[in-house]
DNA sequence: AAAATATTTTAGGTTTGCCTAAAATTATTT
DNA sequence: AAATAATTTTAGGCAAACCTAAAATATTTT
């Protein structure tokens, strides 16, 4: 794997965010997306099809080669570490590791990065929820993850639910939850690690951690 | 304190540690350190003066001034704290951290620093041996240092010895260390901790875990 | 103290990544 | 299908940080 500038790799990546949705990627969409001007895209891009990390002809809009989106998950992957990192190590709140991590996924050391990921034991996902790309790239696009560990604001959807008493369906069924229900925590409680959900279009829901253990959900994309 | 480039940094850095040796430095010596032209050194001591972090006037060398020494030493802050972490968190080598940390000291946000710092339990000195400046650009400029934790090749020169029992003191005589010489270490023993030394002209001698334990030293600089 | 040598600066050029304004192309209306 | 609007590209410029070659200054030698 190449060495790219700074610059070069914000590109590459916000257009691996901009075509999971569209298929190819536009200009003005860049441009917004990067806060500079169309122009400076059109310059980026005729760089970066050179070396072959897109797919471009002019007025056509853009899409990652293979090559490029090894690139993009590879700064993916830099990223969600260092944003797990900032989270779970350095006790950075939620919202503040992506900034930072936006300036440290630009040191490019294979060796650093990978012993990060030992160090952090191997985390499956960033404190967004997000999953955290492996050395090859692989991404696990829409893995379990149990209600306790679900991050605050997520939206995931209900996929499994471990224990099968008539107790607990009785409990689920009276607040309205069942597979495919789509909720995201709006609270955490430290004390009792009771939780405050919001489903769909109904008011919020407590949920106690014994029930929380017991609720499997997979995550919205 | 105001943001600097990565080239900015560089140069700051650079000085700092030259002007150590000399009082004052010239644009020869900071291009050999940098590895750039001499030209180009003249071009940023124009910038960097403008900016008031150095003192210069055109063939009469530089000198950083206070606001330029306060911001080398929070890069040079940055770097050992992350050389600290690296060799102890990520275990890397010894002489591998220099060059990662050469990259992760140009991340320049206080909080992220800070927090570092603590996670790492204010760490003294870096796996070097050199000392880390604390949040206020304070330097610990000579502390004293254990033996057992006293860096493979570093040299320092013996401050003191604690136990003052008869018994040590031949033992020290015998192998011809005193308050005032000079060793370094050049192996570490795992098994049972002993090490071997250097000290000026001899041979190396053996120095158990016992012995190391007692003996304190200043780093050299 | 003049000549020779070494150092430092200036002048002008390159690349990267950005910009504005104008031209080219594509998409949308009418 | 022409006209209008929106998007995209081209053309030409700018600042940062580097470069080479030549000029200016300082230092050393004779």
């Amino acid at each position: 794997m190449l060495n790219f500038s700074t610059s070069e790799e914000n590109y590459i990546k916000a257009i691996f965010h901009l075509q999971k949705e569209d298929g190819t990627v536009t200009t003005n969409e860049l441009a917004r997306e990067l806060k500079t001007k169309p122009a400076s895209v059109t310059d980026m891009m005729k760089k970066l099809k050179a070396k072959k990390l897109l797919h471009y002809e002019a007025y056509q809009g853009f899409r990652l080669s293979n090559e490029g989106k090894k690139v993009a998950l590879n700064i993916i992957r830099r990223h969600r570490l260092w944003e797990y990192f900032l989270a779970e190590k350095l006790k950075f709140n939620w919202d503040e590791v992506h900034e930072v991590a936006e300036h440290l996924e630009h040191v490019s050391n294979k060796k650093l990065i990978d012993k990060l990921d030992e160090f952090l034991g191997y985390p499956r996902n960033d404190p967004h929820g997000d999953p955290i790309p492996d050395q090859e790239g692989r991404i696990e696009t829409s893995r379990q993850v149990c209600l306790v560990d679900l991050p605050v604001n997520k939206q995931a959807i209900v996929s499994h639910v471990s224990d099968q008493s008539s107790e607990i369906l009785e409990l689920l069924k009276h607040k309205n939850i069942g597979i495919g229900t789509k909720l995201e925590i709006k609270k955490k409680f430290d004390f009792d690690h009771s939780m405050e959900i919001k489903t769909g279009r109904l008011p919020v829901a407590t949920i106690s951690e014994q029930l929380a253990k017991n609720i499997f959900l997979k995550y919205v994309n």
